[in-house]
DNA sequence: GTGAAAGCGCTAACAA
DNA sequence: TTGTTAGCGCTTTCAC
């Protein structure tokens, strides 16, 4: 079933059924509808791939994330999905599970697929594989990477306010000796966050200590790991920030089963604000991080890449904030 | 960049390109070798969307859940993704919310799309809207719907065995007030549930009792809502058995709310077995759906039904096992 | 073992 | 306002 057999049921050219799909305003109205009733009646829908095959575009925006396991980012999918569609376009998805050889499949995957843009939102490796994007003058937007380009713009999460939230809130707490458990060592996005932290403990004037920074690795069993390894210095945090909320997660559950209580021996604060985080006991003190609105500036970005296809990126940014639960309180009096 | 291109840089035809690229054996090794190379050097990618109309078929298998918010989805997703993409195909994914206008538009997308096959885990309707795809001959295979069809395979949750090791388990802990929280009513796999519940219940003969069960949303919030209203009863059930682990986990934040301990005052039992079940307080007990099986047999199906695309398909099923935790414990002496 | 050419379904320039 | 037609990039039959 295709155009020319509506056409011919129509008693039409297929352009004409063209122009009536794709809503043209020169086909006569008694036109449009003799040619609507006909798809109706056969149910008609036009093959996407002529038309990506003519148009060397096919209506869909890649998106590449590093595990979906993270409730992040099936939250960000969702309201992506839900945007794109919207638009009348499509999402294509690919998991790159911080593997570099899944990454370059992903990137590969979306080539072929001829996507309009890639939002990418993992970042396990620097530059290198998605130089193929930009040479295929393929749109890309990517998180905290702090990079800009032809056609390559970047959304900063803005750590800064919400880390000096957080801190001015431990400081207030009385807490001074402060932990981070980051994410993996060398990744960008990692690293930023820890170098955000570090400046952000300077402004509210305590020095940080090397020892008092782990990493981990996304997920509830590296905030385990790093807070067990936290907690087992003889001098410990107080509090401690997490690269996530996952982490926190981990962190909260691994303190706990060394018989510290949270947040009378130990406060935590989490990154993202997922779900779970209001849900779990005790209910998790966090940055949160609107994944609806980081959606919509990763969406926003690309269409304005698309629209003028060899112009400079931008460097964006979406805002953290505190949310304050009951993981984090006064500091203890003296160490446990 | 295309073929002929490559055809022109190596002085062959782009017949000959192609062959390569699709390993046909009748290539001199040679003219092989040197068309690899004019491709490695070039970076050449084919197409995807010529071959797509040239075949009708686009390589990509479609999979539309309800919400992906729900942990068991992406455990599912990343599964599946897994499984197409070693096998050389695209997954297409949507999400319908548990919203038949978003099921209708999902289905669309995958019909314009050319998709090779539906994974359908949604189940918000009947029949009604998957017939676009029956009819235009796209394998569907759908969970716990049982019904199969001309290239329409289903699989069946296998809630029998579970089911009955979870009350032969609540039965030895001297339970007899069970309750149960479900999925939407008018769901057929939630009433699939339901039912198997309730023949399970007359297997260990206990007698149901109609105001002990209640329906859910799926998610957290419905089973606090119902487990509230379980919990209200002058006559209350001591143990509940929920459709997911998220009800479970709402019904045991409930409970919980309501100063009742568990397992000491209740005991709870979930379905699934997300990673998060794991991590609560007190871990769950629940009935174990292993997400990589599945995402197995839906692909194996979906290829069954691709390789045959006339023939029968076939009613699958997939076990549960109990995995009991510390969410369940002895019936109380008396109602507290 | 390799090349020429037709055709998949759609769109847009051009013609009428 | 509508129709004719070329061509997007690939595969495959048929010729050589």
């Amino acid at each position: 079933m295709d155009m020319r057999e509506i056409a011919k049921l129509a008693g039409v050219s297929s352009a004409t059924v063209s122009r009536v799909i794709n809503g043209s305003s020169l086909v006569r109205p008694e036109t449009v509808e003799r040619v609507r009733k006909v798809i109706d009646e056969v149910k008609f829908f036009p093959n996407n791939s002529a038309t990506t095959l003519k148009y060397g575009r096919s209506g869909t925006y890649g998106l590449i994330i590093p595990d979906i396991t993270n409730p992040f980012f099936p939250e960000f999918i969702k309201s992506f999905e839900g945007i794109v569609v919207e638009n009348d376009q499509e999402m294509l998805m690919a998991t790159t599970d911080f593997h570099s050889g899944r990454m370059q499949q992903s990137i590969r995957r979306m080539l072929i697929r001829k996507v309009d843009g890639v939002a990418l939102l993992a970042s396990e490796i620097e530059t290198e594989p998605f130089e193929d994007l930009i040479q295929n003058r393929v749109p890309l937007v990517t998180m905290d990477r702090g990079h800009i380009g032809n056609g390559l713009s970047d959304v900063a999460i803005n750590n800064k306010s919400g880390m000096d939230q957080a801190l001015r809130h431990l400081k207030d707490l009385r807490h001074k000796k402060i932990g981070y458990i980051g994410g993996f060592a060398g990744l960008t996005i990692s690293d930023h966050r820890v170098e955000a932290f570090m400046r952000a403990l300077k402004r509210v004037d305590i020095v940080p200590r090397p020892e008092f920074i782990k990493v981990g690795n996304y997920r509830i069993t590296g905030g385990m790991t790093a807070m067990t390894e936290l907690l087992s210095l003889k001098d410990r945090p107080t509090a401690v920030l997490a690269a996530n909320d996952l982490t926190a997660i981990g962190g909260m559950r691994a303190a706990m089963k060394m018989g510290f209580s949270i947040p009378g021996d130990l406060s935590i604060i989490g990154f993202d604000d997922i779900d779970m985080s209001d849900i779990v006991h005790p209910p998790l003190t966090t940055l949160r991080l609107s994944r609806h609105e980081l959606a919509k500036v990763f969406f926003d970005a690309l269409e304005h890449l698309k629209s003028k296809p060899h112009a400079q990126g931008e460097q964006l940014s979406v805002k953290t904030s505190l949310i304050v639960r009951e993981s984090t309180g006064p500091a203890p009096k003296r160490s446990v």
